[in-house]
RNA sequence: GAUUCCGUAGCUCAGCUGGUAGAGCAAUACACUUUUAAUGUAUGGGUCCUGGGUUCGAAUCCCAGCGGGAUCACCA
């Protein structure tokens, strides 16, 4: 079987020949060093310019403008475009213009990955370019890339279709050069974050992502089996729970980007995995949580836009610290008028009536009111506020609150309207965390499939004593979109999850073989449509003998037509 | 999961109330020996997503399916 290719992905398959037969390996082993860069060229060479007087550079060839002995190519390494000029008799100085006239101009096609020795000037024009003395062959494109050309900050025929992009992120990254900035400033986050933790004394460990028990969070999971154990086995929903059990063990202060699975809905903010980071402090309670989260926050708008504020739409955030704190009882106040403080769960389930919210069978207390938080409140808080000290019901791993009844130590941070990070004071009971585990069987029992399943060595680590800890978990994707602006997870992850492509498989010429059919009409059945044996088969004999006929003078193939019997023969 | 829009050349997109499939870029050939998305001329290139249906005739209308986007619901 193969795949059917275009007619220019048949030119390059024999360019590449062509590359061969000139003794040109196409594919070279041996590695090509390189001296400088498109954007160092660019940033250094009017200042500098004896420092560009032998250089080396590789890239891909991105457009081509040939006027006879002499030519202009784009060169496009890993930090942006060059020009390259290039003439006939520099790059083929003797009497044999191979190079220039037959390697260059015909056998190399856009997106062929060359290297290129020679001098930095600038043109007539006044273009920054390099004058080539040199040029090897690196890597030759089979697969035409889409040609996206701009000027004066215009794009041309830019490849938009999320689907091609996210499918063939290796080519949105080639002919998008916004796309690759917004995977540079994902990664400055990350380092910024690590960084912070590092110089604060945090420890990044690694927790299990396969787990018998997921815990941590109110997830479905994925599931799994190990073969050799003969157990079922789920990807990590969370990893507070093992994060805990180090605190226990005696480490300070850890952290760990984790990356979780959930077995839910997929749209623009949700991926079936995706990155949280959570880290676990010793001896802190969730107040001196809320002093280090803003430090945090400052500091990666710092690092991704170099200032603490950030443009989204028409609203802009100020990350500087501090920020606005305000329980959840009182930002439902604030935006309903309603105070739900001391409501039980009837007179709940008649709020979320008389407010227009779904309120189902299964949902306890502490999710109603989050219900009524998440409906009419969680939008309004566009610059970065802490909402603060929920309802117990719905926070089963958090310590109950210090002074006031019925509450846990927690806080969300929430910036445009939406959830950025969750934190408390970690449960450190172990009596009370199995009640709390207990209370969340029952809601399973009432069919909240999300409720937390008891895990019993995490009671049994609790039993030996954790210290006094504070937690938090950053969702790192949603953090990533905020800060480089864009309104989909898929443009923040490399390789989203997308349902699995399907590839027409064709038959290949050996199988037409296989069949009896002569190689010289195996291209007249493709364009036929009979791309498979299959289909062969389940063709018409007579009309694939009269087609045959009809595609050879169209087609204007020389070969003797087969008899009525010998296509006949074909279908057996 | 629901609603809605989209799927046409390698890429970006036209294609009217149904009448033989179009452009620009890319490709190929020739000319021009020159720069700036874009020199000129010519040429090739299509399973109009797939399968049914209506019709003398379907890229176009209808039905079903596949894939994707958007909105909503659930979740982070």
């Amino acid at each position: 079987m193969s795949i059917l290719l275009s007619e220019q992905e048949i030119l390059r398959r024999e360019a590449l020949n062509s590359l061969i037969n000139l003794g040109i390996d196409p594919y070279p082993a041996e590695s090509y060093d390189i001296n400088t860069t498109a954007k160092l060229i660019a940033e250094n060479f009017e200042q500098h310019p004896e420092d560009f007087k032998s250089i080396s550079i590789a890239g891909r060839m991105m457009s081509r403008r040939i006027m006879g002995s002499a030519s202009f190519i784009e060169l496009q390494d890993s930090t942006g475009r060059v020009q390259v000029y290039l003439t006939r008799d520099e790059l083929s100085p003797t009497e044999d213009k191979t190079l220039y006239n037959t390697v260059f101009k015909k056998l190399l096609d856009i997106g062929d990955i060359i290297g290129i020795k020679g001098f930095v000037f600038t043109t007539q024009t006044g273009t920054i370019s390099i004058h080539a003395e040199q040029l090897t062959v690196l890597s030759k494109s089979l697969k035409p890339l889409p040609v996206v050309k701009s000027a004066d900050g215009k794009t041309f025929d830019a490849v938009t279709d999320p689907e091609f992009r996210y499918r063939q992120r290796y080519v949105d990254l080639v002919v998008n050069p916004h796309v690759k900035e917004t995977f540079i400033k994902v990664s400055t986050i990350k380092t910024a974050i690590r960084d912070f933790l590092n110089k604060e004394g945090a420890l990044e460990v690694d927790t299990p992502v396969l787990q018998s028990i997921p815990g941590g969070a109110a997830a479905k999971p994925f599931t799994t089996h190990h073969n050799a154990l003969d157990i079922p086995l789920y990807l990590r929903i969370a990893n507070e729970l093992y994060l805990k059990r180090l605190i226990v063990g005696g480490f300070d202060w850890v952290y760990e980007f984790s990356r979780n699975f959930r077995n839910e809905g997929m749209d623009r903010t949700h991926n079936p995995e995706f990155t949280v980071l959570e880290f676990y402090v010793a001896y802190k309670d969730y107040l001196w949580m809320m002093d280090i989260t803003e430090k945090l926050f400052e500091t990666i708008a710092m690092a991704t836009n170099g200032k603490t504020t950030l443009q989204v739409g028409d609203k802009e955030i100020n990350f500087a610290a501090p920020y606005k704190r305000i329980s959840i009882y009182d930002a439902i106040k604030e935006h309903t008028g309603i105070d739900v403080s001391q409501m039980d769960e009837i007179e709940l389930r008649d709020v979320c009536k008389q407010l227009h919210i779904e309120a189902d069978e299964s949902m306890g207390k502490g999710k109603l009111i989050d219900e009524i938080f998440g409906e009419k409140c969680e939008q309004h808080y566009i610059q970065p506020t802490f909402i603060i000290d929920y309802p117990i019901e719905m926070s089963p791993l958090t310590k109950k609150h210090r002074s006031k009844e019925g509450l846990v130590e927690r806080f969300e941070l929430m910036i445009n309207g939406k959830e950025l990070a969750n934190a408390y004071s970690e449960l450190n009971d172990p009596i009370d965390q199995l009640a709390r585990f207990e209370d969340q069987s029952k809601l399973m029992e009432r069919g909240d499939d999300e409720a937390m399943f008891i895990d019993y060595d995490f009671l049994r680590a609790l039993e030996y004593g954790m210290p006094p800890t504070s937690g938090i978990g950053i969702g790192i994707d949603r953090l990533a979109m905020l800060m480089t602006n864009q309104a989909s997870i898929q443009d923040v992850l490399f390789f989203p999850q997308m349902r699995p492509e399907k590839i027409t498989k064709v038959a290949s010429v050996e199988d037409y073989e296989k069949e009896g059919i002569p190689t010289a009409w195996v291209p007249v059945l493709q364009k036929m449509g009979l791309n498979t044996i299959e289909a062969l088969k389940a063709a018409n004999a007579n009309k694939v003998f009269n087609d045959l006929g009809g595609l050879r003078k169209k087609m204007k193939l020389d070969i003797t037509m087969p008899s009525k019997e010998e296509v006949a023969d074909w279908f057996k």
